[in-house]
DNA sequence: CTGAAAGCGCTTACAG
DNA sequence: CTGAAAGCGCTTACAG
């Protein structure tokens, strides 16, 4: 390139990068040569120079535990990625996924984006350690519960929405609510689990609860229906809060099968809503997440570390937003 | 590192990656102050030396065209870049996903990539061009139909789907078939099209399609109705085939509004299987294109370009599962 | 068996 | 205003 142009490399990279002093006309010349040759300056060699590439890493912790890496009907996941790539090149950077960088015989480049977004981290989660050794910037979406304050974190709330959700099951008629979660120990699981034995407590309800690993899917609901309405059925729920919007649907169905009508018998809700939820029949209250706005938010916060900007921590989640479908709609 | 080992940064690299020869403890001992201090080697200078990152590109470019960037309900491509990641890892590579490199005010990033896999492209889609000029490897899956043998791709035999489900579609009565498909100008649209107008000709039926922009989803539904079963409905037909998902949802759920009913008065069909398709009732019959298959052997095939070694091309797409349900069976 | 040197393609502090 | 030099952290051909 700068031979192309008749001038040195540095003129170049002046002129290009707007820096040092440039006579205008030279400037011109260096931008059509640049233009005709179709010069796009390395990626690599700028980021090596900077010590910075413009690629951000989005780790997404549950697919650890999935059978697959990214199981059918969960689209939350799915939203958040989408949107954290659209986010990322907004802002000039590109984005990758990668599941856990710290695994062995992962690639190198899995640990060189400039800053990463991990979700949902695990209790204690070791690829939050290994950033943090390495010096990496990142945002984890949902504490690690066993180091809430020791990281840049987005908090999810999860223990607002348990309580809302419940309080409108119990507004629908519910009686004796039952929860469901999943087994990772991350702040998902944990803090919907203790806002919900907190409310059984306050209310003085006998708690009922179980929880089912994430890899289970729809299977769930099975599960759930066996431990709440099997064998010894005399304290059984008539409402379940299931975190995951594939338990619910899980739920819903296998209820109907055993003859147990929704909403009337039992009611239904998700909180974290998955497509099905609106198509299925019945259709399923669940909590929209925004999982749009979780990721840009959290993609601009590491963006910002990134940059040496300061970032306030915990840092709050959307709202999320309720939908009321027929699943704990009895007319 | 090679100081903290005492050796020179030459032994490090020949120890580390096993090239050279170094004296059997000496390795050992160059290992174990790795594994103690946590070396690792910079992907980004390996990168710059290698010319290559350790970076595969994933260009879903019916996203350029959508309004959003991972649209509600379009699983596929979600499925797409999932097993594309997954694969990558696999081979030790990390994935990151673009819409277009060319598009100004892109990061430079976007175009860091050792080599790249193009779903869908346009007709003569100016990110093959960008990247046969770049000389950076890459993969189609689908045509460019401007272009069908200048690239190494994938064929994702649109064609033979249309006529085994239009076949299916007369097995299971109709009389009239019509086609919906989507505006952008890729293999899948086109093809299916020149497809359905083929069969139309064979069998002596007149055609009755329709182009509906990709980013109407579901809203398809009534437009396509309102041009089949609108005004001048004498030539009305009793089955349609989408190309997608969403459009066969919208088309069954529109048709029940307007008192049309299915499978008995209209069969629908996709060409490309939604979640809601197996969910919403009546279920559609769908294909399922098996993206996961799709995307890892497109990711395998890339890199093994990038690796020097030769790929057929075009090379096939796994066979699409036909997936019987409601909206194709009369009872 | 080990290391000094060159170079991957940039950027930046500095000299002219 | 422009360019020569150094250096980002590796790898590889070559010398010892």
């Amino acid at each position: 390139m700068a031979r192309a142009a008749g001038v040195s490399p540095t003129t170049v990279s002046h002129a290009l990068n707007g820096k040092g002093v440039v006579r205008r006309e030279t400037e011109e010349r260096i931008r059509q040569v640049a233009a005709r040759i179709g010069y796009r300056p390395s990626a690599i060699a700028r980021g090596l120079r900077n010590s910075r590439l413009g690629l951000l890493g989005l780790i997404i912790r549950p697919f650890d535990t999935l059978d697959s890496f990214i199981p059918a009907g969960v689209d939350y996941f799915l939203r958040i990625a989408g949107s954290a790539s659209l986010t990322a090149m907004e802002h000039g950077y590109s984005l990758m996924m990668v599941d856990d960088p710290s695994k062995r015989g992962r690639p190198v480049s899995a640990l060189a984006a400039d800053g990463y977004v991990v979700t949902e981290p695990f209790e204690n989660d070791p690829v939050l350690s290994l950033l943090e050794r390495e010096r990496i910037p990142f945002v984890a979406v949902g504490a690690d519960i066993a180091r809430r304050d020791e990281f840049v974190t987005m908090d999810t709330l999860a223990d607002k929405q348990a309580v809302q959700m419940i309080e409108h099951l119990v507004s629908a008629g519910a009686t004796r609510v039952a929860l469901v979660v999943g087994t990772d120990r991350n702040a998902w699981n944990l803090d919907s689990r203790d806002a919900y034995l907190d409310w059984c407590a306050r209310v003085g309800q006998d708690p009922l609860w179980i929880a089912i690993p994430e890899a289970q899917g729809e299977r769930a609901g099975e599960i759930a229906l066996d431990r709440f309405f099997g064998e010894g059925a005399a304290d059984a729920p008539d409402a379940v809060y299931c975190l995951m919007g594939r338990q619910a649907s899980g739920i819903a169905r296998a209820a109907v099968a055993r003859g147990i009508s929704v909403p009337d018998e039992l009611l239904v809700a998700a909180g974290s809503g998955a497509l099905q939820n609106q198509t299925m029949h019945p259709t399923v209250t669940a909590f929209d997440l925004q999982p749009e706005v979780i990721a840009q938010r959290a993609v601009e916060a590491v963006i910002r570390l990134i940059e040496g900007e300061a970032v306030e921590t915990p840092f709050e989640a959307p709202e999320a937003l309720l939908h009321l479908r027929e699943s704990t709609q009895r007319v």
